[in-house]
DNA sequence: ACATCAAAATGAACTTCATTCATTAATAGG
DNA sequence: CCTATTAATGAATGAAGTTCATTTTGATGT
């Protein structure tokens, strides 16, 4: 289903794989960190390895693939620690910070990730059992466990794409006529559109967590 | 700032424009709506119109701009009445499962829409003042108010991308052993993946109204 | 009517990408 | 040593968006 075996494994070529889904995703994360993900195309992530274009092809399958391979090791960094310590209302909390956190320089990945079934990435499927065992030892069914997780990262998805947003997002030009109060109300956040940003992302994330808490603790399960 | 003027207006030439922003946007939705769009190329458009590519940018200055037009239109689609009729936390959420509805055919939108200044699109403008006015009124502070359109719109963009997601989505292939309990809560939900996803957004959704309505009205202000 | 001017349409060319393919080099195993 | 396999190469392909010089067209003023 994947793609091809990792290249060099147990009775391989012990001596130089050159390439490998390894370095190569390891190459795709330096171009994006240093030049963004326009700059990322098979021909630079090529040059940046020494090696030309069409070799990639023995390795992924597909540009997609590129970005796959990213995206679980960008998944790995997000924290689920808390889950180990924190009340399930807090480790979410946090959980969702740290997810929001690591996207926000990733946006260009949310609409691969977004579709992309879980078996093609093994640090993700670990974030989520993470998280799915923390929420159902603190007594949520297990069905709206996953229901949760899918509804944050929705959440955090949409969220990350507003940090990203120009200063003037909301700037309403010569239409300004079209929508008196909403212009008045905007004017009236924070000028720094990231500050902007994270306060109403945390003003959702309080109150979608605060409805949680009602729902499964709160009066009686 | 935009890109030229809409063509033929008042005092312009009242016979034949052939091409206007208009038929372009109404062109480019119906492509869309029958092909999906991956078939949306500035060919594809032009041969609907019957025109070459290299007129179309005598409207439009890129492809962006034509899923701009896109984009307003389909947000024109979006029912802001309940604000007239009902109160806010239900009008709330009705506008949410409407926002939701007219985006799950059109998540190819949400990497654009999302970071796009409101200056563009006077339908968006208009709803987000519907929206605003409705929360103001209902005693929501101003920035609040639009920290609440923002926290919805992104869980509802994120909410989009799960509806589009295929069915297998959460099926962990041979890496079930990473995520034992995951992988049983995930096969407990509904087989037909778009209504699991409905069900979740729901899930989200209710909590989200529900903090809000207890942060904002149920106690004391 | 006619000349003029600007908007709008044309077709060809350009650019950037991802992707494919035939070929070649290298290596592990028999 | 032979052979099958894996990986790298470079050239070619094809899809898309975009640009440009040129032409067409139609409204306007004389």
């Amino acid at each position: 289903m994947s793609q091809r075996t990792p290249s060099t494994r147990g009775k391989g070529r012990p001596s130089s794989p050159i390439l490998s889904r390894e370095r190569l995703s390891q190459a795709a994360i330096r171009i994006v960190e240093k030049q963004g993900y326009k700059r990322l195309t098979m021909a630079s992530l090529a040059r940046e390895l020494g090696v030309s274009a069409s070799a990639l092809y023995n390795h992924v399958a597909s540009k997609r693939d590129v970005l796959v391979l990213i995206q679980d090791r960008i998944n790995e960094q997000i924290d689920c620690s808390p889950f180990a310590t924190e009340p399930w209302d807090e480790a979410l909390r946090r959980w969702a910070l740290s997810y929001r956190q690591c996207f926000i320089q990733h946006t260009a990945l949310i609409p691969v990730m977004a579709v992309l079934p879980v078996a093609d990435s093994p640090q993700t499927l670990r974030m989520y059992e993470r998280v799915a065992r923390g929420l159902h030892e603190a007594g949520v069914d297990g069905p709206d466990a996953v229901d949760i997780i899918v509804g944050i990262e929705a959440l955090v998805f949409g969220a990350a794409y507003d940090a990203s947003a120009p200063t003037d997002i909301f700037d309403p030009g010569e239409l300004e006529e079209l929508a008196p109060n909403f212009t008045r109300f905007a004017a009236q956040r924070p000028k720094d559109p990231r500050e902007a940003a994270d306060r109403a992302f945390e003003l959702s994330l309080d109150a979608l967590i605060d409805g949680l808490r009602r729902r499964y603790t709160d009066p009686a399960g």
